[in-house]
DNA sequence: TCAATATCCGACGCCTAGGCTCGGAAAGCA
DNA sequence: TGCTTTCCGAGCCTAGGCGTCGGATATTGA
């Protein structure tokens, strides 16, 4: 079980654009280059969430991007499910190895197990917000510990 | 973010025996079928699950699988763990991508957010045995729910 | 009006790892 | 001596993760 580059790098861009601040656009090329990521491929990710309505753009010289809301308003599973359309998939949703057991009138043990952990993933994921990011890391330990 | 087929065949297959009970070996084979999963993939699974302890197995003839221990005992992080070498991977930690930033003198305020992560999934799956998973769908369901 | 700068967007290409198969060696029954 | 079964490495196929590329469109400033 892994998050992939898409929703790390989704959270490190929409980050820097929280720090950025207001509404002046920020390159998506310039943000790649100061993060240390492939511009081509921020650029992918920038697209998403705007399609997502995270961030807005704006075309042209002196274009870019910045954040659409107040960072406080959006959290960490916003951008994971922009950036990766799903913060965790269960496994028996997706494939039905075994209908009689795996359909709706099936018997299954498991998918409680599966889908309270994903109940528990997007509460702890909905709990933190990109303000909270903008802290040290020290702070966001604290912050986040239960 | 998935659970592989990994676990997921693991849980089924560790489950089954869980039900057998006793030390009367079940044959790979008899098993994969009865559960509708593939022979040699199963076969796979439970050298997997013999390596980490957590079934023992009859070599020959009249030969196959049981479970090691009391069902009460292995947990489904247990099973995950043996069959999937890990139930979460923090990404930064196996790439990291920017070593100013990912490396033990960086200051990345994400970590703490996945640190925190894979400890409330270890909690949960940690929660959860094969003792429980034999109940019913629905008695798992409240079992599961905090 | 032209050149430079950006977003926009689809398509494609590499590579890993997940998911599964195969073939054969060793071990234990009948 | 067969038959069954575990053991185990190797290999195969595919999807998807991870990016790249090329070109169209929009905006700015000279």
């Amino acid at each position: 079980m892994r998050v992939t580059t898409w929703a790390e790098y989704g959270l490190i861009v929409s980050l820097h654009l929280a720090k950025e601040g207001g509404e002046t656009p920020t390159p998506a090329r310039d943000l790649a280059e100061r993060e240390g990521l492939p511009g081509d491929y921020v650029e992918q990710i920038l697209l998403k969430l705007r399609r997502a309505g995270l961030v807005k753009s704006v075309r042209g010289a002196k274009g870019g991007y910045f954040l659409a809301h107040d960072p406080q308003t959006i959290s960490v599973k916003d951008v994971m499910e922009a950036a990766e359309n799903r913060t965790f998939e269960v496994y028996c949703d997706a494939h039905r190895v075994n209908l009689s057991r795996c359909g709706p009138n099936g018997d299954c043990s498991l998918r409680p197990v599966w889908r309270e952990l994903q109940r528990r993933i997007d509460e702890m994921l909905s709990s933190v917000s990109l303000a909270d990011l903008m802290r040290q890391e020290s702070e966001v330990e604290a912050l986040v510990a239960q």
